[in-house]
DNA sequence: CTGTTAGCGCCTTCAC
DNA sequence: GTGAAGGCGCTAACAG
């Protein structure tokens, strides 16, 4: 049973009665005889032993850690994508340390400079908002990172991203498909990385099909959230009256669907309603909601695996990866027949 | 600008001119002249200097880091209950390291012991099952932990727990005062910690209230998931025809009315419908449910300063919150006039 | 107020 | 194969 006191390397090496030279050896694996390895291993599981951490870090220069900082994690897209990076640094061996920047890019720049402490070996990092001054530290960084999302042309980083205009070309030509014609769109802020990507994807998709595309088809909401959605989607619907509708992720999409039902507009009936992300809560609701996987968690699987292979190995040469879209189909895109 | 080389204590005395102590001191704010304190701030500076954060560990013995371990990511209440953790810490100057084992008992213990490497300063922990050798565990541990769940008579912890009975009770007399009389009850798993609790008060409110408890009108879900709940609520409703259900959370109770609404049955109409855990789900959905708040928010706070509180005071006695529930009335189990 | 020095606990050459 | 000793980078006594 383990003792509520601390030991130490020469602790176990007194009971022992070997040095600690030995001892460090024989707990890590390294040649030793049988009688000695038994001696050692008796005492350390006497005493409990467990190598300390922080002075193994300090001697190895690793600390068995990587650092994730996601800016929304209220966005359940987030949270899956936190899963799928857990299970995969865990598997490899490290302890995931998670900090929720806030929207604020001043933050992440703070906690990029914070990671030049050497609390972890790594970092993934998934900014909403890609600044200079984010993209100078990225760069300026002693330590490994990798990004979840678009950067800038010339910026050699390990990176993966979604493909946005894919995906919203999905959407679109599912619901042209089905004959609808006036298709709005709900996108968050279009200063935001995905905002201003998925932004591109409509337009080049609605130009493409020649489809029209007046103003009062698109709304911005303040925030990727059901809140911010309920009120940009009310807004559209004074406006406008689409026959299918695009949200620029599934939080935008149960919102919409709530301010549908309100107004007694039924889903797929009257609207056809599409979200992105294709996050649980897609299928959650009634009538479920069809969705653009953008892939986040082979996204986030991939960024784990790009950055414990640059710590494998530094001198790697730099990959971006780019994870193709699908469609998952669910009620409210298709009138059953 | 900062440097991608990495510059110690000595590099920036030599550049200053001064010792290593004059640099830490400085850097840690003690006192010192005007002169030194000028000369190594730009030291620091032009070199792009932070300590290390293993080194300093291993010197004073902490880490600054607190660790959290939960059960199940797929539920929102525990997303919930980590983002207020995470607020919490960091404000109090800690980084958060979060593992998320499995269900599996032995994943916990495994834990546990490997805290006693000393990677973090304390842990918090929401086991979904407390099992005797966890409990050994939790006693051996070196390091503070903080519970949240209900613990077992005379195990001296700080915890934090909701009351799962009382939060019960207010859902049935609830619905009861809306003249429901065949309140169903979907559990999740009994033989886990919140399982057992709210059984526990499903049993004591519909007794006290002298309503019929027949084995009908309970199911119990694999799982607290979506996908155990769509199979529990249809069994349910092959095996009885309540007006009114009461679900141990809100996942199972989103799986229940999307059943509910396969079946032609109307919420609140033909059935009243009441989750548990008062997430955001709750409300995304519609109609929105109707859920008993059991203040997973105030519990995760809660914990986090206790064990905060802990580490400023390790003599500190024992404490054991209870956090008080409260129901929040949605559309699900009303009947607008 | 400043510099020198001794560790924190561990890993890892080096001699033996 | 084993032990002795140095040092990872930092802080905190202790002298001066």
């Amino acid at each position: 049973m383990a003792e509520a006191k601390k030991s130490t390397l020469v602790l176990v090496a007194e009971r022992a009665g070997v040095s600690i030279a030995s001892v460090s050896r024989v707990l890590n694996g390294l040649p030793a005889s049988e009688q000695i390895s038994a001696k050692v291993k008796a005492a350390a599981q006497e005493l409990g032993y467990v190598a300390d951490a922080t002075a193994r870090s300090l001697k190895v220069g690793r600390t068995e850690q990587i650092a994730l900082a996601v800016a929304d994690v209220g966005n359940p897209v987030y949270v899956a994508m936190m899963n799928e990076i857990s299970r995969v640094v865990t598997d490899a061996g490290y302890r995931l340390v998670t900090s929720s920047t806030g929207n604020d890019a001043e933050d992440q720049i703070a906690l990029l400079s914070s990671l030049n402490r050497g609390y972890a070996d790594g970092m993934i990092l998934s900014p909403l908002r890609v600044t200079e001054p984010l993209i100078a530290e990225l760069r300026a960084s002693r330590l490994p990172i990798v990004v979840i999302g678009s950067l800038p042309e010339g910026v050699e980083l390990d990176s993966v991203r979604a493909d946005s205009v894919a995906g919203m070309g999905l959407a679109i030509k599912h619901l042209a498909k089905q004959g609808r014609q006036r298709i709005a769109f709900v996108n968050g802020p279009v200063d935001t990385v995905p905002g201003a990507a998925r932004l591109r994807g409509y337009v080049t998709a609605m130009d493409k099909r020649g489809l029209p595309m007046h103003g009062d088809l698109q709304v911005n909401a303040d925030d990727f959230t059901f809140a911010a959605g309920l009120v940009a989607a009310e807004a559209l619907l004074d406006q406008s009256a689409p026959d299918a509708i695009v949200c620029a992720n599934d939080l935008l999409a149960v919102a919409t669907m709530k301010v549908l039902a309100r107004r007694g507009l039924s889903v797929p009936g009257d609207v056809a309603l599409i979200g992105m992300d294709d996050t649980e809560i897609a299928e959650l609701v009634t009538p479920s909601i069809t969705s653009v996987n953008l892939g986040s968690v082979k996204r986030a699987r991939e960024a784990a695996k790009l950055l414990i292979r640059r710590l494998a190995d530094p001198d790697a040469p730099v990959k971006q990866v780019v994870i193709a879209p699908k469609l998952t189909i669910r009620e409210s895109s298709v009138i059953p027949h």
